[in-house]
This record gives C-alpha cells, structure tokens and sequence, in this order.
RNA sequence: GCCCCUAUAGUCUAGCGGUCCAGGACGUCACCCUUUCAAGGUGAAGAUCGCGGGUUCGAAUCCCGCUGGGGGUACCA
C-alpha cells in the first residue's frame, strides 16, 4: 500500500496537438481521482511548447472532454490559481523557464550546444563511417567540454545555440514507480543523450518545462501515460541537477487498439472523446468504463458512480499491463446506466437526438414531449446508444409506405418511410395469405372503439383463434404493415400509441399492397 | 537493431506462497420468459495461469532465461 502522507498536488498537462481522445481522458481520470481520493488538488495544464504541431480549438476540447465525464480542476488556464499562468507559453513568455536552463548552464549541468540537425546527420554518419553500429549513436555535443571562451566566442559570433542536459557519461540513473511494484527502474547513462532542453526558439521541451512546471506549482505526484517510462531517468537526472526533491512517479499504462495493434489513435481508431456524447453515452458510464481501463477494486464490484471509485480509488490497484479497448463492453455499461434512468430522464435525454434527426422540434412543442413520454418506456430497455433513438421512434412520428424494392442504403429524411412490402409476409406464407391477415385484423380492429393495448390484446388473440393460426404470423404481418419493420417495440403498446386512425390507415395501405401481387 | 516496461480464457480483470484442478464481468452458445427485438432469469463452453528452468514440503503467486505484446529511440509531447 502506497503511503499518502502529506497534502497530494497532481496535474494533467496534455499538449493541444489534436482533439482529445479516450486514452488522454482515462490518464485524467486516474489524476482526478487521486487528487480526490486524497482530498488533494487537481490542476491542469496546457503544454503547448510545440509551436509546429498547435491546433486550433484543441484546447478548448480537452476542457469540454474532461468536463463532459465529470472531471473539474481546482487550477487551469480558464481559472487561473496561485502558479497562474497554466499555459507554458505564457509561462515561457515570462522567462520562466530561460532562467532555469541558464541556472542549469551555470552548475555545469548543462551546456550551450551550437550543433544544428545537419551537423547531427554528419555526425551520426561519420560514427557509422567509423564502423559504428548506427543505433548505438548517443548524441554528445563537443560542447560539453568547452571552456566559457570558447561558448562565448560561438555565442558572439551570433550562431543559434540550444541548451543541452549534459548526461554524465557513465554510471547508471534508477527511479521507482508505484504503478511497478516500487521497483527500481535502472538505466545505464551510456543509453542516454545529451537532450535538448531548450530549442533555438527559447521555447522549452516538454522535458525541461513540465520538470521545471511541476516543481514550481508543487506538484507531488506525477501521473503520467507509460510512454513516459523511457524519458524518466532524465527527468531524475534533472531533478538531482536543481537539487529539487523528487515526486512520486505512477506510470499508467496505455489503452491499446481494439485488435491489440498498438496503443489507440485519434485517426484510426473512433475513440475522440467528443465521438461519445455524440453517439449517446452518458457521462457516468463512460467514467466507470474507463476508471476500469487498468484500474479494479476488488475484481468483482464492477458498477460504480463516480463517488464510489472516488472512495475506492487507489494508485497501487492500478494495473503495469496496457488495456485494450473494448466498445462492446463499453456499450453494455451504457445500457446498464441508460436503465437505471427514469423515463422522464431519457426523454430529456433524446430529445436532442430526435429533434436533429428531425423528427420533433428543436425545441419540441408540449405536445410532443407528452407524446414522447407516452413512447419513450416502449424502447427504453432497448437503448443502448441514445443516438439509436430516432432509428427506433420515427415511425411514431413518419408514416410507413410499402414498396416493391427493399431500399438500400439511407433513408430519405422526409416524406413517409419506405419499407419492403415483402416483408409484409411472414415465413412461409404466401402474399395472398398475408394478404388475408391483414384484411381480417384491419376489419376487427376497425370494429374496436377501446384502444387500450389490453383489449387490442384480447381482440387479436381472439382472431388468431378464429383463424387457426399462430400468434407469431399474424402479429408479425401487422407489426410490419404499422411499423415498417420486422424489429419493433411491444406490438399492442405500439398500435396503442400509434392511436385508431394511424393504425388502421397503415393496415389499409399494407393490405392494399398486397392485393395483386 | 538498441533501451525500457509488461505477460491469468477472444477481451477487461480477481489473485500478493497452501483455503485456486483459478473467482467476477463483456462477448459467445443453450434453455426459460415471450408477438419480433431487447431486457430479465438459469446454465454451458472457454485459462495445461505464455514457454523452459530454478527456489520451496508446497508457486498463477518468488528468481533467472526465452518467447510474445507494448512503449521509447526528435530542437513532438
């Protein structure tokens, strides 16, 4: 068990490169849950040091994404905080981070490094040129070894510089991981290279601003995506070179693709978090998915709220092996939550789902929505996507037309809904027969004032008596004549709702249909 | 290639030396319920605990090697 003895710091600092994907929100989570769990703060943080691959709106994502599951920060570039500002180019604006690689300059921890990448090409050749093996190649600037004079004659003679973590060249750096059991982790120097600390820019790499960000807003955990493993005992290195006390490291491991092939990708794989309030996730559900994406407590206790893995949390029950994504699993959860709501909830919820597909009003007048909540508890145990709403419910709202051809593809978005006549006839029954089904239910129904679903029930029973058929046939003509399909809610609680004349008017056109063919 | 991490059923996981010829969930299959589809109920199949060596009276659990998987290898994060 990890020992939490003092107040807990911990941050998100994501990179606006791109729209924020599932991956990048689990990382977050398990952040936001520590801070929580241990009543600590949680704080975001823009790292946007790469000047080549910002994009426009991606920040603006990242707050919606997290915000959207359920994840708040207790200091970020919108609210500011006692380190403000969050955003490490404004940060770098400030010097901030100039003045710690100058302090690291200074210490002889550092250096400047006057080599430009075509001077490290020629490097990297002539070390193969000398027999070498190419990918033993550890970047060493001859700087390193410079006298003040000699920087400060380069520096004179205007030639951009960057600054350069001198890596001592033997030895070994070792560092510890919650996540791994505590152990230590050693890396041989000799695998390391002089990185870049600071660019030509002045703008700082990830590796020197985080460190220098982290210690600056106090931060006393770093939780961080595993693909931060191999960079980590710079980091060691860096802190021992400020002399600055070491945080807790927690490498969280990475969600794989689906078929295993690597760790998710926001252009191959449909996991862009925006993608999932899109389709209809609740909120909630992809919370306890994701806090399950690596992390368990107690292996059987799988549905929980945000409260109950708050409480539970811990860092060490997170799992060292990566997770793969699995939708199916994820889309069962949204079920499970989507029936745990109330009727009046998932109206509430679909109506925007109905409204863009057209099918009510944007918004909806009243009497929609009380048509709506005579409807919704007819599909509600079928939703497992809220965007599957309207693919259920429009026939309630577009009349069905038979037609010869089954239709293909998309449906029209206006006039009545087409559907293959064809399927009008149950299995092995011919279209005359169905034919004949249809005429006789239409002439009882037509005959029936109540139109409650219970004595729709009993007529219709009562008919395939008569008939002498079974109740699969016959209910099944009547469910395609009135719904258009062969898929549909409860078929008295359907024509109930559906009302007398619509109900009819349907039959009449199916039958009719059918008639010559 | 090199460096680092990792390894329980198709997938997510429980398991921290004996109570495990391995528990839960998704998925799959069957049956029940039933007007279709779901939901719900019951049950089944599916793991020689990746492989090989050790340590130990005893190992899924500890150690080593191999293999598989993942990550890193940038003046990207």
């Amino acid at each position: 068990m990890l020992e939490i003895t003092g107040p807990v710091r911990v941050r998100f600092a994501p990179s606006p490169t791109g729209y924020l994907h599932i991956g990048g929100v689990r990382t977050a989570l398990f952040n936001w849950l520590f801070a929580r769990h241990y009543g600590g703060q949680f704080i975001l943080r823009l790292e946007d040091t790469d000047e080549k691959r910002f994009v426009q709106g991606a920040a603006d994502d990242i707050s919606a994404s997290l915000r959207w599951v359920g994840i708040d920060w207790d200091e970020g570039p919108d609210i500011g905080g006692p380190h403000a500002p969050y955003v490490q180019s404004e940060r770098k604006e400030l010097g901030i981070y100039q003045r710690y690689a100058d302090q690291l300059v200074a210490s002889g921890h550092a250096y400047k490094c006057f080599v430009t990448p075509a001077d490290e090409e020629a490097l990297r050749a002539a070390w193969a040129a000398r027999g070498e093996r190419p990918e033993r190649f550890r970047f060493r600037g001859v700087e390193r070894d410079w006298t003040p004079e000699q920087t400060a004659e380069a520096e004179a003679a205007g030639k951009p510089f960057t600054i350069r973590l001198k890596v001592p060249l033997d030895g070994n750096t070792s560092f510890s991981d919650v996540i791994r059991g505590g152990d230590q982790i050693m890396v041989n120097h000799a695998d390391l290279y002089d990185m870049v600390l600071l660019k030509t820019s002045g703008m700082p790499t990830y590796h020197l601003a985080h460190l220098v960000d982290d210690h600056l807003m106090q931060v006393t955990h770093v939780i961080r995506g595993e693909e931060w493993v191999p960079s980590a005992p710079y980091h060691i290195l860096l802190y021992q070179a400020f002399g600055w006390d070491l945080p807790t490291f927690a490498h969280v491991p990475n969600i794989l693709r689906q078929d295993g092939k690597g760790k998710l990708s926001k252009r191959k794989d449909d996991v862009l978090t925006n993608r999932f309030w899109e389709r209809g996730y609740l909120p909630d559900a992809m919370f306890n998915y994701l806090a399950l994406q690596g992390w368990s407590y107690d292996g059987s206790t799988e549905l929980m709220t945000p409260a109950e893995i708050v409480a539970r949390f811990t860092i060490d029950r997170v799992q060292a092996s990566p997770a793969r994504w699995n939708p199916e699993k994820l889309l069962d959860m949204n079920g499970i939550y989507i029936r745990k709501l109330s009727t009046a909830q998932v109206v509430a919820q679909i109506v925007p789902f109905l409204s863009r597909a057209g099918l009510i009003g944007d918004p909806p007048s009243a009497a929609e929505l009380a048509y709506l909540h005579q409807i919704t508890p007819l599909v509600h145990e079928r939703l497992e996507e809220l965007g599957q709403a309207p693919a259920m419910l429009d026939f309630f709202f577009r009349d069905v037309q038979p037609v010869a051809e089954a239709v293909a593809g998309e449906l029209p978005t206006s006039g009545p809904l087409p559907y293959a006549k064809a399927t009008l006839m149950p299995k092995k029954f011919t279209a005359a027969q169905a034919h004949a089904m249809l005429r006789s239910a239409h002439g009882v129904l037509n005959r029936q004032q109540d139109w409650a679903p219970e004595a729709l029930e009993a007529e219709l029973r009562a008919l395939v008596e008569r008939l002498e058929l079974k109740v699969g046939p016959l209910f099944s003509a009547i469910r395609v004549a009135v719904t258009g399909r062969t898929v549909a809610p409860p078929l008295f609680d359907t024509l109930s709702a559906l009302g007398r004349e619509r109900s009819l008017a349907r039959l009449a056109v199916a039958a009719a249909a059918l008639e010559n063919s």
